[in-house]
RNA sequence: CGGGGCGUAGCGCAGUCUGGUAGCGCACCUGCUUUGGGAGCAGGGGGUCGGCGGUUCGAAUCCGUCCGCCCCGACCA
């Protein structure tokens, strides 16, 4: 892509409203459009960015063998009646009413939707387990939204439901997906961790939030520092293998947000030198609630005995949308975003120094044919601006390679490749670059 | 939902108290000079001053009302 036809609207300075580093960020990288409170446009660099998350996720959870569907943004009032969440649900669910004054809504979940999907066709334990997931928009109309894509009222949520037989089976499911968040978020370049939560207005009784530690985070969290030393993409998974033991490896630890937080276990259960206390950000929520929604929405299946017996359901969530400004919370400095490579909206931004230039020029234009041609993801600044604004903007929407071409280093026959993350810079044959980059 | 604040050009702001032809910086357009970390000079374009109503000869400014947005707290992927 040329930077030069491309639409990216950065920003010098602060729009006044942004508080927090990822927000002010996005703003000022040009990736997002306010709409209203809580609602954002997505603009190319910040699409492409929500792209490869959403991909990355797709990815770990077909790995874990869910079926990926997707399910309507507007829902039926009736199902919600249902399962008797219409009335619980309060202000936060955004109700619609269509032409014909049926109530409709906007749903905030799927537990409603899939489960209806379910019963409809599935009858007997011999089609269990299933997992079934979409990627969909999500509103939920918050008290307060803030902090950009972090709190949004609509936002991109990735949500599987699990139906088994038995509760050995629903287990199986549950660890299958706490292993796949685990594996997901590591393939952004993040450590989660996986802590024990309350279920809130999903219900159930097993649950755990998946919490990113990051200075700039939300909400107080307490842990075990040997956290750090894990490292989920170590070895492949067998997803039909028993996961038990790796999950427990994950939840022996201490670890817990504040308001589970218990300060008498952490300080008796962790040793002082290993107490980590920080700030974390939510990103996924597992949620293990048997028989909550099947039996009142009558999901029954049959059982090797003939039994009649409803299904046993968990639903797991990952905020796709809200990965993005965690992601930044996590990786950023000074001149702006630090984008760990998976998730980069593009791989290398390649700068000319002196556009016009005949020798920078066609060097440039060489180069550029040759890492797209090498199936890499560059975008060539190719704008009449100064060295100085071309840098400053590579900085703030943070690629992580910046390969620099200014006539004097093509004088001496080298071109520099700076890495975002280091700040390490190597002036080296543009062939060497090549070879560098498709390394 | 309680408390606070703010709506003036794409962004950041001044002007409002004390009514009198809407301004500054950045960004944008044209030209020239520049060119390795956000250039300089000259010229230029862009505004129903959040909406509606009122007071007044005259309203960004005073009064009323509605709307929107942000921040702090209680709640959430």
């Amino acid at each position: 892509m040329r930077l030069s036809r491309y639409f990216l609207p950065t920003l010098k300075e602060t729009p006044s409203e942004a508080e927090i580093v990822s927000h002010r960020l996005m703003l000022r990288a040009g990736m997002i459009r306010q709409s209203s409170a809580g609602i954002y446009s997505w603009l190319p660099l910040g699409f492409r960015v929500l792209s490869k998350i959403e991909q990355i996720v797709r990815e770990e959870q077909d790995a874990s063998g869910a079926q990926e569907i997707l399910m309507p943004t507007i829902q039926p009032a009736d199902l919600w009646r249902e399962s008797g969440r219409y009335d619980d649900y309060g202000k936060e669910m955004l109700r619609i009413r269509d032409r014909h004054e049926r109530d409709m809504l906007y749903g905030p979940t799927n537990e409603e939707q899939v489960t209806e999907i379910f019963r409809a066709h599935i009858k007997s334990y011999r089609d269990l387990p299933k997992m079934l997931y979409h990627i969909q928009w999500k509103f939920r109309d918050e008290v307060r939204p803030r902090f950009g894509v972090m709190r949004g009222r609509e936002f991109l949520m990735k949500d599987n439901y699990s139906f088994d037989v038995d509760h050995a089976g629903a287990m199986r499911s549950y660890n299958k997906m706490f292993v796949s968040y685990l594996r997901t978020f590591a393939r952004m370049g993040l450590k989660a961790i996986p802590m024990r939560a309350e279920t809130g207005p999903i219900g159930g009784d097993t649950s755990h939030e998946f919490i990113i530690l990051a200075e700039t985070g939300e909400s107080q969290v307490f842990c075990h520092g040997d956290f750090t030393d894990f490292d989920p993409l170590g070895e492949a998974v067998d997803y039909e293998g028993d996961l038990q033991p790796l999950v427990d490896s994950w939840t022996q630890l201490y670890a817990a947000t504040d308001d589970q937080h218990d300060a008498e276990r952490f300080a008796r259960d962790v040793p002082e030198d290993k107490q980590v206390v920080t700030r974390g950000i939510e990103v996924g929520h597992i949620f293990y609630f048997a028989d909550k929604y099947s039996k009142p929405l009558d999901a029954m299946v049959q059982t090797h005995d003939g039994e009649q017996v409803p299904v046993l359901m968990g639903s797991y969530g990952i905020g796709v949308s809200r990965l993005v400004g965690a992601v930044i919370e996590a990786s950023h400095d000074e001149a702006g975003i630090v984008w760990p490579e998976p998730v980069a909206p593009f791989q290398v931004g390649l700068i000319n120094l002196r556009t016009g230039d005949q020798a920078c020029d066609a060097a440039c234009e060489d180069l550029f044919g040759k890492l797209r041609g090498a199936g890499i993801e560059v975008l060539y600044d190719d704008r009449e601006e100064r060295a100085g604004a071309k840098f400053a903007d590579m900085d703030l929407i943070g690629l992580p390679w910046q390969l620099v071409v200014g006539p004097r280093g093509l004088e001496s026959g080298v071109v520099e490749l700076k890495q975002r993350k280091t700040g390490e810079r190597a002036e080296l044959s543009a062939d060497s670059a090549l070879a560098r980059l498709a390394g």
